[in-house]
DNA sequence: CTAGGATCCTGTCAGC
DNA sequence: TGCTGACAGGATCCTA
């Protein structure tokens, strides 16, 4: 489940262990479940990652061979290094800080200076094997919409538009209309937003599109501080288990709480099959 | 082309 | 306790 600064953090954590510290060769490729590793994993063997790159939800690492690995943790994903140090980044589970491989375990990686275990439960996440040159044509990579960050109000504004029947909150999980919002983001953006999760899309207006933009940037910088879903916050000083949403989440898992801004009980509702949460008093119709 | 629902897979939790 | 159905922070595929 992780999103945008889930995956950014992540990347962070890991170029720090991986390249920094120097992970040094990979040594072997061990693979628990076919689908999660796409391509030939011999390829990378012999080779060093120099340097992890992201792309909306999607975590690219380039190897010295010119080969890289594109990797997609999806719902439940994970990733844990143990080397020198260790970390764990995705979806929050025991895995963070129990011993590995275990039944989740689905490819393992093995460097001369440390382990990269790929766990993910549900297995809707792979790694994908392909050269350097050619990561921009993967299907996902290429139809890839700009972030936030580098949208200009007016682009997304129009991209809006070619949607204006589906509920808003489907439109912006849409990873061509903007990269990086998940299902907590794109709900606390719309918060941020004062937008109603079902609006559609085309009634959005303009300088609302544009408050919709920012809150995107701001929710996900404000978990980026966070630093995203990782073993840092997700396991407290005193060795319990922390729920790193109460950082920083106003709606989401909030339902039967207070809005922060106005005190309405905020509300969980389904659309389009995903869980929704906003307040029916400031998020206007 | 869009919109909406089913689907991939495993685990957990609420309710009976 | 054991079962059953709903649900889970994603994205794609299929149908209308």
């Amino acid at each position: 489940m992780p999103e945008l600064p889930e995956v950014e953090t992540i990347r962070r954590g890991l170029s720090d262990c991986i390249i920094k510290e120097k992970g040094g060769k990979v040594l072997t490729v061990k693979i628990y479940s076919g689908k999660s590793f796409i391509g030939e994993p011999s390829r990378i063997m012999g080779a060093e990652v120099i340097e992890i790159r992201r792309r909306g939800k999607a975590l690219i690492f380039d190897l010295s061979n010119r080969v890289s690995v594109i990797c997609h943790l999806r719902m439940t994903g994970q990733l844990v290094w143990v080397g020198k140090e260790r970390f764990a980044g995705g979806h929050p589970s025991d895995n963070f800080i129990a011993d590995l491989p275990n039944g989740q375990t689905r490819v393992i990686i093995k460097f001369q200076n440390g382990t990269l275990f790929f766990n993910d439960q549900r297995k809707f996440g792979f790694m994908k094997v392909l050269p350097t040159n050619r990561v921009e044509d993967d299907d996902f990579i290429a139809r890839l919409a700009k972030e936030p960050w580098q949208m200009k109000p007016e682009e997304f504004y129009r991209k809006l538009q070619r949607h204006k029947n589906a509920p808003i909150k489907m439109v912006i999980l849409d990873q061509t209309v903007v990269a990086g919002l998940g299902n907590i983001y794109a709900d606390e953006a719309l918060y941020y937003a004062k937008i109603k999760p079902k609006r559609k899309a085309g009634l959005v207006s303009e300088s609302e599109a544009a408050k919709l933009l920012e809150g995107a940037r701001v929710v996900m910088e404000r978990s980026l501080e966070a630093g995203g879903s990782t073993i840092r916050n997700y396991v407290k000083s005193d060795g319990t288990k922390g729920d790193y949403l109460e950082l920083f989440a106003e709606v989401f898992n909030r339902e039967g709480q207070k809005c922060r801004r106005c005190g309405a009980e905020i509300v969980k509702v389904k659309l389009g099959g995903r869980g929704t949460h906003y307040c029916p008093e400031c998020q206007k119709e």
